[in-house]
Parts: structure tokens; C-alpha cells; sequence
DNA sequence: CTTGTTTAAATGTCAGACATTTACTAGACT
DNA sequence: AGTCTAGTAAATGTCTGACATTTAAACAAG
């Protein structure tokens, strides 16, 4: 893989940090594959070594490379992937076409760690917790069913499931909120036909909601279990 | 806070950025405070400036810092730590004096999570995934009791949380078992009085392990659970 | 009192030289 | 032939000094 194929970029070591990430999450290196040098993207890019050097320290710290003095940048594997840093889902939103694998395994971690969430969220949800909740909700249902508004509606969607984690009040829980935007996102793209089934989620989701209002762990749980099981035909992990 | 209350250093920007994360963990800065110029950090422990933007780039990246041109450093508060970042659990681990509202918080996360996740072993453990676990159990095993090898223990019951984590072949849940190197390091220090219960816990661990082995997810669940429960005493969370 | 200008101080950036690590190559010796 | 030993090239890491940019505060003019 050469660096020809990627597009232009302007301005900052950020940018040309999110250039070289997105191209390594889409797979366009193997993994144990040498990274082009520093010189070389410096020259590719009309950048100094100074900003290659500084998007270059991101990208090895959110574990995509591994640099040793002398030998060079190695591509590292999925495995080694920092899937928690934020950064990390930052750049994997808007990423159209992400592994597969990796959604599978985010979407498997949502499945298996939200009705938990859900559940802890009714115990220790805030008014606040409660009046975000709310708000997404509202948002949700005003954007629902129209095409054009697909982007708002994913964004009123992140912010739902991250308000349930939120209200979760723990810490460690709370940083893992940043999962779910790469991770709804990539529902859009997926499922750009349907749109009938909006109402059936919209209908979850405020199951879920009522059951934290109330209080109710357990209904909480198996509401969010339900929401997740929606999610899932709709990313076409199964039908 | 001032730097002089800071133990001397040697070599190299990543001892200089555990230093000065392990005493902003420690909470020795309040989060607001500005933190030290990057020139007095250098001239305080003899390096040179480089290094002391290598260590500094780290905690910023970590959330342990903000840093803006003009303004100067900023002490984040604890909400906005990455909390997942492994670097984090390096700087953690062998920390003595960690905030226990952080050694609580992530107490609750794991009560939370990880039964969950010894369920998902239970369902998607291969044999060498098993053969980890007896490994790390056998390791408990033989360390049990004796006070001076209360550290090797500590390893092997890292091992052991950390092969259940991987038994899940979950890439999410996978990188999580970092968080637990420093939340068995922490029970070290806090329970340094009491060496009979170490029976006890073993005993649980042995339940989790044959519960996977023998594919039971929701037998998991319950022994990790017990285990967890253990652990909250010696951790004086409970008592 | 407000607005605009200057000044100081902090982080950010650049360019070049140099250091260090690593892998490969060529040769000397057995 | 095989093996050890320089030696060389190439990559990342580091240092240094100067400069750029951003920010906040001091100060002056209206």
C-alpha cells in the first residue's frame, strides 16, 4: 500500500493524523506491514517531519503502529487496536467502510454490556440523567421517519445511549460511551433502504426510558436487550 | 503544588511522564490548577524540553491534562481521565495512594461487568483459553498463604481475571482487562493485615474456572460474582 | 466605561544537525 | 564453506535555537 491513494489534506497534524488512521481501520495495510517513512509522508503531504512525527505519536499510541529506532513503523493488528481511546472512535466515525469485524465485535459488546448498563442507569439516574434522557428521546421522535433528517437522528440516537451511560454514574462505564458513536453511525450506512422499522426502535427506546424513570432495573435490562436486538437487523448482523 | 515535592528521576520522557502522572493521580494537583511551565518542568529535572513535550503529549493524550498555547497547562478533572488508556494502568499500577473514590469506581465497574464477561467465556472459551486459566489458578494456588509471596500471587490473580476477559474473544472487553492489573494491585496495599481469607477467594476462583470449563454461563455469572464479593471486603469497600 | 493597542508569557512549530538503534553487507580468518 | 567481525546505510529518536501563534493582562484613548 502506497500513500498515493489517499486524498489531500489540509492544515494540522490532527487532520493528516485522521487521514493515516482511517486508512489503517480500513484495512489498506496488513498487519506486520512497514509504514512509509516519515521523510516520505512529510514529502507526499508538503508537511515538516515535525507534523508527521506528531500525528505519527498518535497513531502508535492508540496501538494502530509500533515504531522501534532503526528498523521503522510496523502496522500492528486488530487485537493490539486501543478500541477504548477516544480518539480512536472519533476517527472511526464517519468511516463508511470499517471492518465488519470490528462492528461485530463492538455490536457484541453493546449486546452484552448495556442491558447491565441500562440496569445500574435505573438505579443511580439523576433528574439530570432523567431530563437528558428525555431531551434525546424528543429528538429522536421529532426526526424520525424522514429521510433527510437520517444524520440528526443518529446523533439524537448517540446521544440516548450515551445518556444512559451517563446516568450509569460510574466512571469507567461513562468513558466507554465513546464506542457508541462509530458504532451507530455505521448503522446508518447499513441500513439506508428501510425505514419503516424507525418507530418500532423509537418504541424501544422509550421503554427504556420509562423503565429508568421508574426505577425498575430488571425492565430496564430486558428493554435494552430489546433495543439492541432491533439494532441488530438493522446492521444485518442478523436477519 | 510545586515540583519540589517530587522524587528525583533517570532517563528518558517516559519515567518523567509516569512521575508526574502518578502524582496528578495522586491527586496532588486540584483539577483548574495550572500546572508547571514546560521550561521550569526541565529545568527542575535537568532534561531537555523535548522530553519533557514527549511526556507531556502523553498525559494530554491519557485526559490527564489540557493544554493550550498562550494559556498554558490545565489539571483536568478525574471525569475526564481515560481511565482504559493502558497507560493509565501502567501509571496506576503500584500507585499507593490512588483516590478511593477511583478504587470504588472501578471496583463497581468490574462487579458490574464482569460477571457478564465470565459468562461470554463460559460460552466462547477455546482450550487454550482454559489451559490459561488453570495456569493462573495453579499459580494461586501454590502462592497461596505465605506473605512473601503476596506480590506473585497478585500476578497470578492479574492472570487470571485477565484470561477471563480474553476467554470472552471479545475485542472490547478484551482491552478492559488492563483496568485490572492496578485494581488487584490496589487490594495488595489495602489488605495487607488479614492472610487467612486467602482460602476463601481461592475456592471462588476455582468455581469461576470450572464453570467456564464446563461451559455453565450462568454458573459463571454467580461464581464470579462470589469472587467479586470477596474481593470488596478485602478491598474494605464492604465489610 | 468601553474599546483598542501594546506587551509579556506561554505553548506550538520549524529546520538542521546529531545520536542511536537496527539490519544488511563485505571481508578476514579458521 | 562457515562464522565472526567490522563497517555502512537507513530508519527513528533527540537536542538546540529561533521563530510563530495564541492568550491574557496592562494600559491608553475615546
Amino acid at each position: 500500500m502506497t500513500l498515493d491513494a489517499l486524498p489531500p489534506h489540509q492544515g494540522g497534524a490532527e487532520q493528516l493524523a485522521r487521514l493515516l488512521a482511517q486508512a489503517l481501520l480500513a484495512g489498506h495495510w496488513q498487519p506486520g506491514d512497514v509504514f512509509p517513512r516519515e521523510l516520505d509522508i512529510g514529502k507526499h503531504f508538503a508537511v515538516s517531519r515535525n507534523q508527521v512525527r506528531n500525528a505519527l505519536t498518535s497513531l502508535t499510541a492508540a496501538g494502530l503502529l509500533e515504531r522501534t529506532a532503526g528498523r521503522g513503523t510496523l502496522v500492528r493488528e486488530m487485537g493490539d487496536w486501543h478500541l477504548l481511546d477516544p480518539l480512536m472512535s472519533e476517527w472511526m466515525t464517519g468511516l463508511v467502510d470499517l471492518d465488519p469485524q470490528l462492528i461485530r465485535a463492538i455490536y457484541a459488546f453493546r449486546f452484552s454490556a448495556e442491558p447491565v448498563v441500562a440496569g445500574l442507569a435505573a438505579q443511580a439516574a439523576q433528574a439530570e440523567d432523567i431530563e437528558r434522557l428525555e431531551s434525546a428521546y424528543a429528538g429522536m421522535k421529532s426526526s424520525a421517519g424522514s429521510v433527510e433528517a437520517r444524520a440528526e437522528h443518529a446523533e439524537y440516537d448517540v446521544a440516548f445511549h450515551d445518556a444512559t451511560y451517563r446516568a450509569s454514574h460510574n466512571l469507567v462505564w461513562r468513558q466507554m460511551g465513546h464506542l457508541l458513536r462509530p458504532s451507530i453511525m455505521a448503522l446508518i450506512h447499513r441500513s439506508q433502504h428501510r425505514t419503516g422499522p424507525l418507530d418500532d426502535s423509537l418504541a424501544r427506546h422509550r421503554q427504556v426510558l420509562d423503565a429508568i424513570r421508574s426505577r425498575d432495573a430488571s425492565a430496564a435490562e430486558s428493554a435494552a436487550r430489546e433495543v439492541l436486538r432491533r439494532t441488530a437487523i438493522d446492521l444485518g448482523i442478523v436477519s
